[in-house]
Formats: C-alpha cells, sequence, structure tokens
DNA sequence: AAGTACTTTGCATACGATTGCAATTACACG
DNA sequence: CGTGTAATTGCAATCGTATGCAAAGTACTT
C-alpha cells in the first residue's frame, strides 16, 4: 500500500498496543516491553511504516536537519569537504540542507533567515564569512553555528580551521632553506581569515629569517586574478624564484600561466607552492608540493563542535586548529637534507 | 526575543485578528483584505516571525524539499552540478537535503527508504542507479524522482541526461576525419547507461566510417583504473593513435599517464578526447578537446520536470536528451576544414 | 503474603501551522 | 435604502508524533 501515509496509529492498531507505544519503541530511551516491542516492529515492518521525521521534528524542536551555508564550489577544497561532512552527520542520523549564497551581505542575510526559519538543527558556514548581527540572531535562537575554513575575530562563534599560520610559515622555511631570494606571495582573499593568516604567517616566516617578499598580491582565490598576478610577477626587472599562491585551486592557474603561456620550467625557473592539497594537486599533471590541509580531521572536529553545542546549549565557542603537513612533490625545489 | 520561539499565535494577538488570519496573509493565494495584510505583517516583522516550514509541511505534506541522492563528488561534474541545480531550486523556493550513497544496492535502499520517510516532494538521483523495486515505492508513495546524468530503461522515470549516443558518434566522426587509423576507447563504467551510450554511439560511429576500434577498455570511471587502461593500450604492439574517453575525470588521469609517465605527446603521438567538459578541460595544463554536457540546460529541464511531476502527480515520465557540441581544444588534432 | 520500588502502558494534550465551513462584513446596483 | 453577491474573518478540526501523568503490572524484599 502506499508506503507514505502509514502512520503509527495503524501500527498500533495492527499490533494491539496504543499509539504511545509505539512511538516509545522507536524512540531510542523510552521505556518498552521486550513483548511489545516485538510485536510493534513485526507489525511496522508488515505495513512498511517508518516514523515521519517532520511530526517528530515539530515536537521536540529537533529536526536533526543541519543548514550548510555555502558559496561556491569550484574550489575542489569543499566538494571534498562536503562529502565527508556529509557522510559525518549521516552516520550519526543528520542531515545537510544546502543552502547557496553568494559572499553578499544582503543575500547571506536572507539565507541565514531562511535557515531561521527552518528550525535547522545547526548550521554551517563554509567559506561564508557571516555578519555579526546575523549570529547574534542565531545565537537567540538556540541554533549553533561553526565555521568551516574560516575563522571570525571578535565573535565567540565556534569555527574549525587548519593551522594557517603555521601553515604559511612552514612554507616560508622551505623556500628559505631551498636558497630562493626573490620570493613571492599570490594571497588568499584578504577578506578572508584562511586568506590572511597564511600570508601573515608566511610573511612572518620570512623576517624571521631575514628576508623580505619581492612582492605580494591579493589573488582573491580566483583564477583569473591570480593567472594576471602571476604574469605581472615574472614581467618584473626581478622576478621571483619561487611563489607562494594562496590556494591550489588558484596555483593551478599560476602553474598553467608560467608553463604554459610563459614557457617557464616549475621549479626550474620558478619553484611554487600550494596551500590545500586537493585531489589534482597529486596528480602527475601539477605534482604540486602543498600544505595539506586534513579534511577529514577538519570534518570531524566540525561534527563534534556541532553536534556538541547542540546538545550542552550554552557551551561556549572554540576555535580549533588543525595543523597539517608540508607535502613534498615536483613543483619546488626541495632542500638538500629536508626533513619534514 | 528568542527568534525561534514566536508562533503565529504571538503575531495574532499583537495584531488583533485571529490565528488563522496571519496563517493566511503568510499563505499566497489566500484571502486577506489589505488592512489586516498590513496589520499582520508589521506585527511579524517587529516580532522578526517566520511560518516554521515544519509545521506547514505537516499540514500541505510538502515539504518543499528535494532529496538529492548521489555518490561521489570526485568527478567535478557533479559539484558544478550541484550548485547551479541548487541555486535553480532555491529560486523557486525548495532546498535540497543531500544524501550520500555508495552505489550498492543496500546502501541506495536504505538511503531510498530515509527520503521517503523524510517526506520529501521529489528526489534527484544523480549518478546513481535507482532499483525498479525502489522506484516503485516512491511512485506509490507518490514522490516524483528524476534521474540526473543516468538513464535507465524499462522504468517510468524520468530523466536528464545529455545525448550521450550522438556524442558518442560525433567523437568517432571526429578522429575518422583526423585521419586516426588505430582508435581505441577507454569507455565509462558499463554498469552506467551514460557509459555505455557513449560507448555504443562511438561504436557504431567508427563502423559506419568502415573503422572498428583496436581496443576497448571499461574504465570504471576511475582514475587508476583508466591510467591501468591507458598503459595497457601503449604497451601494445600496434598502440593507438587516438584515444576516446568516457570522461573528463578519467582523460586527466589518462593525459598524465601518457605525458608524465609515458614521455608521448598529445596530440603529436596520441589524439585524446574526453566527456562532460568540466572546468579544468579548459585549464592550458590539459587543453582538452572534449564532450560538452550543457550542465545548465540539463539542471533546467531537471527542475523543470521534478517540479511539473510535483504539480501534476500522475504525468507521465519522460527522458531528456539535451545536446551538447564538441568542443575543439588542443589535446586532439582537428581535422583540415572541420566545422563544427 | 503484603508492602515497596520500579517498569510498562494508555490517555490525553501539545507542537504550529493550514483549511473547510459558516458567519460576518463590504460593496455595488437598482 | 434594500438586497444579492463576493470577499473577509474566525472557529475548530487536523496533520503524525512525543511525552507528562496516573494506573496497572512486575519483581523483589522481609
Amino acid at each position: 500500500m502506499a508506503q507514505g501515509k502509514i502512520t503509527s496509529l495503524d501500527v498500533a492498531r495492527r499490533a494491539g498496543v496504543s499509539q504511545s507505544a509505539v512511538s516509545r519503541v522507536f524512540t531510542p530511551g523510552a521505556s518498552a516491553s521486550a513483548a511489545t516491542a516485538a510485536k510493534v516492529k513485526k507489525a511496522a515492518m508488515e505495513l512498511g511504516y517508518r516514523p515521519n521525521p517532520i511530526a517528530r521534528a515539530m515536537i521536540t524542536g529537533k529536526s536533526r536537519i543541519i543548514g550548510l551555508l555555502v558559496a561556491y564550489l569550484d574550489n575542489q577544497f569543499y566538494p571534498v569537504a562536503l562529502e565527508r561532512l556529509s557522510q559525518a552527520l549521516q552516520e550519526r542520523g543528520y542531515h545537510i540542507l544546502v543552502f547557496m549564497a553568494q559572499n553578499s551581505e544582503d543575500e547571506i542575510s536572507n539565507t541565514v533567515q531562511e535557515l531561521l526559519g527552518y528550525r535547522v538543527d545547526g548550521i554551517i558556514a563554509a567559506s561564508v564569512s557571516v555578519d555579526s548581527a546575523l549570529t547574534a540572531q542565531c545565537a537567540e535562537a538556540g541554533i549553533p553555528v561553526v565555521l568551516f575554513n574560516r575563522g571570525q575575530d571578535g565573535t565567540e562563534l565556534s569555527s574549525v580551521t587548519s593551522a594557517n599560520v603555521a601553515g604559511g610559515r612552514k612554507v616560508a622555511e622551505f623556500l628559505v632553506a631551498g636558497g630562493h631570494k626573490r620570493i613571492a606571495h599570490i594571497a588568499g582573499w584578504s577578506g578572508s581569515s584562511t586568506g590572511r593568516d597564511r600570508k601573515m604567517g608566511f610573511l612572518n616566516g620570512l623576517a624571521d629569517l631575514g628576508q623580505s617578499p619581492v612582492a605580494v598580491i591579493d589573488g582573491m582565490y580566483n583564477r583569473e586574478v591570480a593567472a594576471e598576478a602571476a604574469r605581472q610577477l615574472m614581467k618584473s626587472d626581478t622576478p621571483p624564484d619561487a611563489i607562494f599562491v594562496g590556494n591550489d585551486h588558484m596555483t593551478f592557474a599560476v602553474m598553467d600561466t608560467l608553463r604554459d603561456e610563459l614557457g617557464l620550467s616549475v621549479p626550474g625557473d620558478v619553484s611554487v607552492v600550494g596551500y590545500d592539497d586537493v585531489p589534482a594537486a597529486s596528480w602527475s599533471g601539477y605534482d604540486l608540493t602543498t600544505v595539506r590541509q586534513p579534511v577529514n580531521r577538519m570534518v570531524e572536529a566540525t561534527v563534534e563542535t556541532l553536534l556538541g553545542e547542540i546538545d550542552a546549549a550554552d557551551r561556549p565557542g572554540q576555535s580549533i586548529e588543525i595543523a597539517g603537513p608540508l607535502i613534498l612533490r615536483g613543483s619546488a625545489k626541495v632542500p638538500e637534507g629536508w626533513t619534514q
């Protein structure tokens, strides 16, 4: 029969018990004797009954749905993260409701309103900065928010990122040890914490080793912008002998420009280092030396944090940073005797 | 105050009307005078009220949520499609609830059960084959299903694909016109309609031109498998002078293997043609000649079909095929005087 | 065997909206 | 100004489940 229309009452009648009993059998932690549980489960099976999450959500106020707010998926880091997030949450009985929002104040605001309306149990904001007025709203509504791969100063919002400052510093040390003398940086979007932190770590690292970059350009996390930056850099009188690019997505554009357009060799003429270690970084076509963002552990941390805050409403927000290794491949000269 | 707890009743009291009136103001198409509408909207604004979609869903039976069933996101075609799908649905007031399922019968079955439980208004299955017993269940429950980028014989399920047979044929004509004499095919997974159709079109196209392929290998839509296939092909006594690969994702692996591992030139030694035209295909690092799947139009068609079936419950399923052009780039020799 | 402590079960209500029905109001026209 | 018709509005039932409360059952102690 029509699968979708079977209610707990139908099951109750068939099993010869009350509707409450059926409910309790399907509610973990509720008391029901083994005997009734068996009868109910049998009847439910025969009728093809499943509790209706909508109705359940209405009572409990918990939808077991997590809102995911995301701007773009063209950077391969995000599909991978989304896949893992979705699986990790699924294992815990949650699902992801996707909300796309361009990175504009207005649209994000609208979208968050909508999320609040849906009474999601929690929100994960990936690669999106959330206005503090909005986060306040979420807090009032008791909906925890975790920023994924974005930090945010001055709020009590939880966030999970990789150790971007440390990662940037590591790249500086690596490039200097490799004997590079004219080092440039095509930075991640300065409007993002990841971009700023990687840059800061990188510049501080260089400074501590007595170097300063020959150039720093904001690549906006955009392929075109990054490619143009690469052109500008190489056109200079003193072109760099090494470039650190703010994420892999841009780095591919930079390498394409260097090799295919300018006819340069990587790492022969220029060493290139990226950030993220997306799948394509390991393809031999790019063979990119890059700082790995440990997606799995970031996802785990995000899920733990979020679910933790869902259970314990007024848990203070925490910023989690997860360190990632520099993955040595062929796009940058490896210093002799370099050990991770 | 606490944003999340304001009900239509609160608004009603503040506006001095009945709760029904509030509901009607927020229900398009319901009758309410301009005067009450104004009062209600004002009160709602002041209180920060938004109708609760959960409660609404319970009454109407319509959740305005579309379940998206997807297996993997590593093929860049899917993130792009997901982004577009999400946006297109969002514009129409729907949202996507993501369900990941590995491509195993059991898991898909479970996941579909769960989807049915959520009372989603419709299901989009991307790159997933759905068992006919399951589709029957969906039909009984009155939940329309649209297959995205997968066809399925023998069911009345709607599906949206690109014109895979025609696309495969086009590649055959292109390669033969280019003077290639030893043409091989690393096919898409034979368990998928896309893989089978592209292969069929390609082989028929070759046959009609009096050629037969020197080899056909199932690449399983997997990078490793495809790379190994490429190695095998080139190891042969009569290595191919052209390879048609079943999708771009595999093609990148094939090109990497040919160029970086075997030291061959593309298209000098071997012409390579892919399928999908994912973003990376246009990057100069690959510069891939490939058949474009028109994502935007496929998404439009999917959304239209699905929403159409939601409105008109018993509309017959339709299979939509959307033709895509062969995009000429640098990975394959272009026949003289070739015009699309 | 009776009293205590603990489980199990059913009844009835609540969650927050939509909607049919009936009553009321507004409006236009003769 | 009366009357017929249409537009508003409120009442109350409803969607499918969870859960507090009280009654009934079970097991265990002395």
